[in-house]
DNA sequence: TCTGGGGTCCTAGGACCC
DNA sequence: TCTGGGGTCCTAGGACCC
């Protein structure tokens, strides 16, 4: 059996377990640069703040409704993450980490009273040891367990946030209960397509025929359909490390300057290896993206990305900013207002399969200077060493109006109570 | 004024090889 | 009139996820 652990609202949830004030009231948290909302409390999605929604569109709307608008504060979330996924590692050895707030459980044990029982207790302790609430939906396969983790969620009370499907009828019940654009896999265009054939919820699409399916949705369509059918299709991922890592911003004002654009670019790519070295993996690739502001039709606009192979693998932070600085300058072009630029580093090796080649090769001194810039930063706190080409002397700053305190990794920010 | 930042997988088509 | 039949690798773009 699979489990799906969600924690509910997640961002919105963690901002409450330090203001407990907060609890049965509107909570949003916003996005980088306070851009649009990205996570809502219940009682915020009652109030009708739509995902995604613009912030300066909805000051209005939060004022009346009196909602507490957080900035995002992403020190906090990860940190409460490895909590939570610290507990339910705890349930069995089989865990994949789906996102920051989800994660699927092989378990091992069918009986439904032991498994209803593991739920639960995986919900209390969760809920006890980090203040966040969790729904747990447990099921022979994975896109059924998220079937069952969208009914516990929604009927909290009724299931103690731990649903079940363990039998045919459940398994029918519930795939009629879940409309088609809810079903995990299934996006906006693939639900319209199958709405226009009047197929109206998850049971209907399994009825469809295979060869439909797989013509309209290709074999990830097919696949998904034979895992809601209950024939497990879709396995489990315990291997963690990921395939691509990003650090890509929007500035929070329009950049004309290459120098402002490189800077940026640098502390990107500085950031990018600090990733790849907490995974232990180097690159083969990596690719730089700037563009305009697509929102500012009335501005020129511009948008291009360059992939650049590299002559080595490397992790160190000093030699995919030369790298990535390199590439920006092809790509750049001035009299542009550009608002975004990332760096994104692919086509990756363990970092102990690195082969020497005969004349280029990453610097060697590079490991132990990584090491110790690693070790230095976690003590000390984020980007206390950095390269005299990041942003030194000139002042970048994220538009972070309503942060809370990083209560969990800093010791200045630590909770107060009076007694 | 203002509109996020990450990821995954698959497919079609082009370039190139024999 | 008529112009093969395999491969591989790479890339861009689409669709989806949180």
């Amino acid at each position: 059996m699979f489990a799906l652990i969600d924690c509910n609202n997640f961002y919105a949830s963690c901002e409450r377990v330090f203001r407990p004030d907060l609890i049965g009231k509107p909570v949003v948290v916003l996005s980088n640069n306070d851009g649009c909302v990205i996570a809502r409390s219940n009682e915020a999605k009652a109030c009708g703040v739509p995902m995604g929604a613009a912030a300066f569109e909805f000051e209005k709307m939060f004022a009346q409704h009196k909602v507490n608008v957080f900035s995002a504060n992403f020190a906090l979330y990860g940190d409460m993450s490895q909590r939570v996924m610290n507990i339910l590692s705890e349930y069995t050895d089989e865990m994949e980490i789906y996102s920051i707030d989800e994660a699927f459980l092989k378990l091992d044990d069918c009986s439904y009273k032991s498994l209803k029982a593991c739920g639960v207790d995986m919900q209390r302790k969760v809920t006890k040891w980090t203040g966040v609430p969790i729904s747990v939906g447990i099921a022979p396969t994975k896109a059924l367990a998220k079937v069952a983790n969208k009914i516990a969620k929604k009927y909290q009370k009724r299931t103690s946030n731990v649903f079940i499907i363990n039998s045919e009828e459940r398994r029918i019940k519930s795939l009629k209960w879940l409309t088609i654009e809810d079903v995990w896999g299934i996006g906006r265009k693939h639900a319209k397509r199958l709405k226009a054939i009047n197929v109206n919820n998850a049971y209907e699409f399994t009825l469809l025929d295979d060869q439909w399916v797989k013509r309209n949705m290709a074999i990830v369509g097919l696949r998904l359909k034979h895992d809601l059918m209950g024939i497990p299709t879709l396995d489990i991922d315990t291997f963690g490390a990921k395939k691509n890592i990003a650090t890509t911003r929007s500035f929070e004002r329009n950049y004309t300057e290459l120098s402002e654009v490189s800077e940026r670019v640098t502390t990107f790519a500085v950031s990018c290896a600090e990733k790849l070295r907490r995974q232990k993996s180097c690159c083969n690739a990596i690719m730089v993206f700037i563009h305009t502001n697509g929102h500012r039709a009335e501005l020129p606009q511009y948008s291009r990305n360059i992939v650049v192979k590299l002559p080595f693998a490397t992790n160190s932070g000093i030699e995919l900013a030369q790298f990535a600085t390199k590439a920006l300058e092809k790509i750049f072009k001035p009299g542009y207002h550009y608002k975004k630029a990332g760096v994104i580093v692919m086509d990756f090796i363990p970092e102990n399969t690195v082969q020497l080649k005969m004349f280029d090769n990453s610097n060697p001194k590079h490991i132990p200077l990584m090491k110790s810039i690693d070790i230095i930063n976690a003590t000390y706190g984020q980007q206390k060493v950095r390269l005299a080409s990041q942003d030194m002397g000139r002042v970048w700053k994220m538009k972070q109006e309503r942060l809370s305190p990083r209560y969990t990794t800093n010791l200045d920010d630590i909770i107060m109570v009076n007694a």
